[in-house]
DNA sequence: TTATTGTATATCTAATTAATATATAATTAA
DNA sequence: TTAATTATATATTAATTAGATATACAATAA
């Protein structure tokens, strides 16, 4: 039931694009310094990120990758989606066909209901709102330290 | 992000003996036929569910296992907790040291906002609930066939 | 034209999941 | 009292997935 990597690097790796987003085209290399990810690893997850048109990417010197949407317009839960592969914490309530007893199956329905209100939450936060929130959690902790 | 066989299994044979909760003590060999689920592989996880008194069980011919509370007072909620050992859908919400960046990082909230989404959904739900979805379900496939 | 960056595959390792096998312990009914 | 039945405990195995790394190639701006 845990997370990947996968999407929690993803989201990571949105949210610093979303952090860069005036900056022009963000280099991998520079993405992974910051969030402490290696670069070939972020190299497979920004695929799907692609294929989606979320990112696009310049190539030669001084390319890197673009947001092709403000932050405000992309949800964690599209996000998490992609990576994923679906939006479902059960084979079954996406493929019935997997399982021969889905048809009179009571847990399948509540799996599926709590993929819902994972996902509604999701739904309900922009990377706009990451953002934010990291600069509130950035000022809390110096406020800490002083 | 796919919940395992072992809770969803685990799920189905505390409903199984939801469904038989007046007969005595029911026997893993019989919920293995009904749920078409290994006998061993049912014996594993049972485990943490006697370990947590969700179930007793008594050996010898005639034995077998018994909820120890009323359908009504069982949530699957309580069952998932245990069964995936926690209710976090990332590692650094209930253990922060496990990742060094946790006090600023605002991607662990969300993790934490989702998770909590999808267990209220499932405190919500009794295995009395999943008894009654069952037989609701079976009627309406004899309505179907008929 | 070369340094820089992205793209595409292939490969690898470790961990986890899902399950099976074997041996043992308890209990009851014949 | 013993044979059948059932639970318990531990070990083993096979398959899959996660998480990464490596290698070779393609594009392009300075």
């Amino acid at each position: 039931m845990k997370l990947s990597t996968r999407s929690r690097y993803g989201t990571r790796l949105m949210l610093d694009m979303a952090q860069h987003y005036q900056n022009g085209p963000i280099q991998l290399g520079d993405i992974a310094k910051r969030q402490d990810v290696s670069v070939k690893y972020l190299e497979q997850i920004i695929i799907p990120l692609k294929k989606a048109h979320y990112i696009e990417s310049v190539r030669g010197p001084k390319g890197g990758h673009i947001l092709t949407k403000p932050p405000e317009e992309i949800t964690v839960a599209e996000i998490v989606a992609l990576l994923e592969e679906g939006t479902s914490l059960v084979e079954c309530t996406e493929h019935a066909e997997v399982c021969s007893r889905s048809h009179t199956c009571p847990t399948r329905l509540i799996w599926k209901e709590a993929s819902e209100a994972m996902f509604d939450k999701l739904k309900s936060i922009t990377l706009a709102d990451l953002v934010q929130k990291t600069k509130a959690l950035e000022s809390e902790e110096l406020a800490h330290v002083l």
